[in-house]
DNA sequence: TTATATAGTTACTTTAAAGTAACATAGGCA
DNA sequence: TGCCTATGTTACTTTAAAGTAACTATATAA
């Protein structure tokens, strides 16, 4: 077998980057979610993309997709135990950010939208 | 102006995210490095993607790049002192993947390259 | 019976990221 | 003279990620 990683962080970069997973996590974070709270907290994500990346992180082991047998459907997400085990790099991804674009712009409240998890 | 992210940890990711900015920056953690020894560490990696990655680093504060004015050329590279404050959340990304790949592969050692820092 | 609501899928297109290979620099040294 | 070194650049190609738009399913309520 071909040694795959260079160092270990490229495995943790395989199940929680590109653009919206830290997103996603960072939201479900504060709480299980329906998908259509999902969207509406991410306005600009699309459908695919939500699906796509969920069906991902449940892979993986980071989410738990629930299910409610109902018409029309009602599907939530929760972060596992094993997914909880990221929530001190999210909220420490989160805070740096926050340092970063008050050092950038001054302001946060320029650049964040107000989905009321910004404050 | 548009408001442009939806959450911090989106400022977060264009500064550190891509495939390689995390693994400089976890290799620069353990000291200041000339483009060679990069190179050595990370042989996957392409002279363009080296240099495009260290001067976006470098355009964001990130790293510091010292030049000695010789020939052939000698280039350093190290951790801005902002840069360091990134250091907590490189620890823990490097941990979480040791976790990971254990949990995945039963033996880290199967997919970590020896290059002397996974250890 | 027809419209509604929610979650999801599919084929396709676009955009962005990453990779390749050849070239540039310039002082020292054989 | 001409080659070596280390670092970096450029034009181009390939690959991967993300986005678009149209479609599906189905119990319930109007």
């Amino acid at each position: 077998m071909v040694k795959k990683y260079n160092i270990s962080v490229e495995a943790t970069l395989e199940v929680i980057g590109g653009k919206w997973k830290c997103v996603i996590l960072c939201h479900l974070t504060h709480g299980r979610k329906r998908t259509s709270d999902l969207k509406r907290i991410m306005p600009k994500i699309t459908q695919k993309m939500l699906t796509q990346q969920l069906r991902e992180l449940e892979r993986d082991g980071i989410v738990n997709r629930i299910s409610y047998n109902q018409v029309p459907p009602k599907v939530e997400y929760e972060l596992s135990e094993y997914g909880w085990s990221l929530k001190p790099i999210l909220d420490s991804l989160c805070a740096w950010g926050n340092i970063h674009i008050i050092k950038e712009y001054g302001d946060k409240s320029l650049m964040l939208e107000d989905n009321g998890l910004n404050d």
